[in-house]
RNA sequence: GUGGCUGUAGCUCAAUUGGUUAGAGCGUUGGAUUGUGGCUCCAGAGGUUGUGGGUUCGAUUCCCAUCAGCCACCCCA
């Protein structure tokens, strides 16, 4: 037998999650839920775990080394998913019969890569996908839009800007400058513009890339194009005039900042041309979301439009749009805005333990009241009301509930809130009717904001 | 995976050119207060100085390795 201790610690890149992190986690996933719900997308799931050539099958070498994978038990060579987008495409090429199109679905799930952990990086994470298969209507691309400014705006944003660009812009214009086959280059050095500035990116194009002066001009020229939405689109027509491909991207970028003026959210939404996105199999839109307060952690929304999602996995074209919330991202932000409570319990109510003789007293009236929608914790032990109180406003609960024997006796209760120290004292006849009464008051009006 | 910076109590940080029992604030536990939290006061617990080697009479301090965090590259949520 040994005595030697086993220090208790977490994976490079995994953390745990204490009550305070987990709460609001769980909060933002009820509203992600519920969000994606009103626009119609249906929840999924698929395994963690996939055969490891489905999931290396699309991506790139990069991030083949990124994914966990092993050897199991059977044999089998298995990865563990990296993103949610191609088990996705896996999952619409095996069940797209009996899912119809177009399908609208949102899959709010963990991943893991086994890269560099950074602030808000880490190397198991939590995507909040969304996403519509089956049609290459412009309207599903105004909508991924709408879903992702609603989704923050639900989430407790108002300062924030999706930014959007599209592919068919970004390669039309190569097609007319005979960048085609350097593409990757160029586009990587296009998303890195306002990271490092015009200058390093004109060393790059002229010395990695090997461009002439003209396109590394036209280049820099049309990554720098700012300003309002109508300004950047005469200005990217005319460096992409000739080119179908890009007049065709220009127009799909026009008639979505026009929807999103007329629906009133032109604030939120912002032509960004150096927006690249590494992933290629995005084809038309493409979307990034950035907190004005923030912008350093990254984007916090992703995703675009691509033509043939499950091209791996079936003949079947089918082309989509969607984005993935960065759960842990997000919350990583929160936290250091200081946006999330301090409460480390999801009750509102503590009943306090006046003596242990009235323990049923307690236990009924706490039954009582969760019946009546409310979070409610009887406190074990018959400790000194001080001690009861330290604990119920450290944990943060919003109030006490003390029934000692004269209360108990004429059907009352006291009923304590922490927050301005108000006592009242309430009946509980009647099934507890006046106190249910007073707690919905109470609570609706201090529960204006997202329930955390 | 590569390079840079960092690593002392749960957290934030001290500890004179390497010197003896490693300190403080906050937090935590108990008490002052036998029917009431936050403020105040008192007391206690909590460290093999990330871990493992090395140099030295002696290492929190210097060296190497390793692990972890942060930053950059890369990539991305």
């Amino acid at each position: 037998m040994s005595n030697q201790l086993i220090q208790p610690r977490t994976l490079k890149g995994f953390r745990d999650f204490l009550p305070e992190m987990m709460l609001p986690r769980e909060a933002l996933i009820e509203v992600c839920k519920r969000v994606y719900r009103s626009y119609g997308f249906a929840p999924i799931d698929t395994p963690t775990l996939e055969l490891f050539e489905i999931l290396t099958g699309k991506g790139s070498e990069e991030t083949d080394r990124q994914m966990y994978h092993f050897v199991d038990q059977g044999e089998r060579h298995v990865g563990m998913r990296f993103d949610l987008t191609v088990p996705l495409a896996r999952f619409v090429a095996q069940h797209s019969a009996q899912l119809g199109m177009p399908f609208k679905r949102y899959h709010i799930a963990t991943v893991w890569r086994g890269e560099a952990p950074q602030a808000g990086r880490y190397r198991e994470f939590m995507q909040c996908d969304f996403d519509t298969i089956g049609t290459t209507s412009l309207t599903s691309d105004i909508e991924t839009g709408l879903v992702i400014i609603d989704l923050m705006k639900a989430l407790g944003f108002e300062r924030f800007e999706v930014r959007i660009n599209n592919r068919k812009v970004l390669n039309g214009f190569l097609e007319k400058f005979g960048l085609a086959e350097r593409a990757t280059a160029v586009l990587r050095a296009i998303d890195k513009l306002p990271k490092v500035g015009p200058k390093a990116i004109e060393t790059e194009l002229s010395e990695v890339a090997k461009l002439n002066l003209e396109q590394t001009a036209a280049v820099i020229e049309m990554a720098q194009l700012a300003g309002e939405p109508q300004l950047i689109l005469s200005q990217m027509a005319d460096l992409i005039s000739g080119n179908p491909l890009g007049e065709q991207g220009c127009e799909e970028l026009r008639a979505m900042f026009a929807a999103f003026d007329e629906l009133g959210v032109g604030k939120h939404v912002r032509i960004d041309p150096s927006i690249a996105r590494g992933l290629d199999y995005y084809t038309g839109t493409i979307f990034e979301t950035f907190l004005l307060d923030k912008p350093e952690i990254g984007s916090v929304c992703s995703g675009g439009r691509y033509d043939n999602l499950a091209g791996l996995f079936t003949r079947e074209q089918l082309p989509g749009i969607g984005a993935s919330l960065g759960l842990d991202r997000l919350l990583a932000a929160m936290e250091m805005l200081g946006m999330l409570p301090a409460a480390k319990t999801p009750a509102q109510i503590m009943i306090a333990n006046f003596r242990n003789e009235d323990l049923a007293h307690y236990l009924r009236l706490a039954a009582l009241l969760r019946q009546a929608g409310f979070n409610v914790e009887v406190y074990p032990d018959s400790k000194k009301l001080g001690a009861q109180f330290k604990f119920a406003d450290r944990r943060g609960f919003q109030g006490v509930i003390v029934a000692g024997p004269d209360e108990l006796q004429s059907q009352q209760v006291q009923l304590k809130w922490l927050a301005d120290s108000s006592q009242t004292l309430v009946s509980i006849a009647n099934s507890g009717e006046n106190l249910i009464n007073e707690l919905n008051a109470k609570l609706n009006r201090s529960g204006t904001e997202v329930k955390m």
